[in-house]
DNA sequence: CTGTTAGCGCATTCAT
DNA sequence: ATGAATGCGCTAACAG
């Protein structure tokens, strides 16, 4: 293991210089710390993290704890940032452990910035754990649950966007299949918004882990043209997955017999139909510039503005939604 | 923050005997050490892992670096593995980083174990970053290239299965689609052993990112019957959404007019046609266990049979396959 | 059984 | 602008 002795016997100084030359400090001349910068990099040399903790406590890594579900949205978010992270010289490790492990194992190895995305309660072993972290812990996701640093995504709001299209396009009944999460309150508020009648037949409870969620959902597609809406919120990518599929099964056209909007914008999304689908959701480039400017400047975020922790969805029109036939 | 040397002063003993008897080491009293833990506990000290890390380097983490492609089936590996890994008391994490950051990283970490998924030749600055790791980098998938550790992935013979169980349901002309790697020399393997004739005309080169991917597959489908194949070999998942999308687009119904097997095993595979995909590839779960004894032994692995150190594919027979039309 | 001490790799302060 | 020296908290080897 090469240290910043080697360094400095290699250049001929002391590994005070090395020290002062490659964490960017005053009192080197431009010359030797480009040529110590050269060596380093020559020699391999990598920094130990536990002797730079030893004397200050700073790390440029920050930890994500990789969320169950929403599988595809995230493996697509993790990607964009790394890119971001990088970009600022930051970097990232990931953990799919449980949350509360994925913690303890970060703060073995000094990473005290970790970013949590929140889908459902936190169970009670890693709020404990939270609360003997030694760093931070941004919250991403949920409503802001609690104290420390928190970034929400208006996911309530999202949905009524997708609404709002919808009825722009002309569509007066408008069906939601999904969980009643925050999502569905946004249908019913984008519905209440819109003048559009509330109607608990054209609400398809269920989700992907859902027994009967197959039966329900061919239910209703089976169900004749007038009893049926004319258009239809799929409340996740994962539940988008089975529907499209039932929908081609079902031999119901989109958009000409059916107007569909999905949830989360993911590439896999628009494999699933001949047609590219329109989504609402956070924008995964802005959510991922977001959260590396929170996290980069942890501390400051508790001051913030309160609109500034929100991350409002974006409507993203494509194919698969069109005025209703007849309009 | 309280170090072992407030509890030596508190317990009227030095700081060294603190340490023995918080680790459990031998050369201690219990009368003493239990009364040194008492006040450790009641002083609220919390070791530092820093330090702890200055003099005993070890870890029981194991790195794993992401690879760029294979999405979906290295997401579900790495569950497996996460789970696997947990059941033998293994840390895991991740890392999205280009390869030689990501081993940079890692070292940073003290994590000396890495698991490595080979997918396309790798960078000199790989190669570099590899040969001055201080640990162990299992290299896994591809041939056994180098020196280190490696778990060999039999894409060849997995493809060859392919081959051989649409042979043997009937099938005289066998198509692949995908890009010229050892899946397509299994490909033509199989189609010798089995007595197939190779017919340059049933192969189409491609893969997600060529821009002709489209054309040529809607190409290839779109021909008269009789001038194509009655099964083909779609060579990744990746590869197998497009296909998916482009064969119910064609309405070339599976496996009525077409049987379909695809390489590599995942959920969404199956959610893509109204039918269930035929698949070869590589146990998600024996793959994860073998990645787990082979890593948790790396310096006894450099003796083992040679054998050992291959993942067989299998062949998961489902709906998509089946004997050709007018057999 | 317990005390003593060197040194892990590094940032930092004080000299020069 | 650079060298020298101190100490962060801890383990391990050695001395008593």
């Amino acid at each position: 293991m090469v240290t910043i002795k080697d360094i400095a016997k290699q250049a001929g100084v002391t590994y005070g210089t090395v020290s002062r030359a490659l964490n960017g400090e005053p009192g080197v001349s431009e010359k030797t710390r480009a040529r110590i910068r050269a060596i380093a990099e020559q020699m391999n040399y990598v920094p130990n993290l536990a002797a730079k903790r030893m004397v200050d406590r700073s790390t440029n890594c920050i930890g994500i704890i990789w969320p169950k579900i929403e599988g595809l949205f995230f493996y697509r978010l993790s990607e964009r940032i790394q890119e971001e992270a990088s970009r600022r010289g930051l970097r990232i490790m990931l953990s799919v452990a449980k949350p509360e492990d994925a913690l303890n194992s970060f703060q073995e190895h000094f990473i005290d910035r970790v970013i949590h995305w929140v889908y459902t309660e936190q169970t009670a072993a890693f709020i404990a754990a939270k609360q003997s972290f030694p760093g931070t812990v941004l919250e991403v996701g949920g409503r802001s649950a609690g104290e420390g640093p928190c970034l929400e995504i208006d996911r309530k709001g999202a949905v009524c966007k997708a609404v709002r299209h919808l009825a722009e396009l002309g569509h007066e009944r408008i069906a939601f299949m999904g969980a009643k999460t925050d999502k569905w309150v946004g249908y019913t508020q984008g519905l209440v918004d819109f003048d559009r009648d509330y109607n608990p037949d054209d609400i398809v409870v269920t989700r992907p882990s859902d027994p009967d969620m197959e039966a329900k959902i061919t239910g209703y597609l089976n169900r004749d043209r007038k009893d049926r809406a004319t258009a239809v919120i799929v409340d996740s990518q994962g539940l988008m997955f089975e529907f499209a599929r039932l929908a081609q099964a079902a031999k119901v056209r989109i958009p000409e017999q059916l107007s569909l909007v999905g949830y989360d914008d993911v590439p896999e999304l628009h494999r699933l139909l001949p047609v590219s689908i329109t989504t609402v959701g956070p924008d995964i480039d802005v959510l991922a510039n977001r959260l590396m400017d929170t996290i980069a400047q942890a501390d400051a975020v508790e001051n913030n503005d309160r609109n500034d922790r929100r991350i409002e969805g974006v409507l993203t029109v494509r194919e698969s939604t069109r005025p209703p036939f007849g309009t």
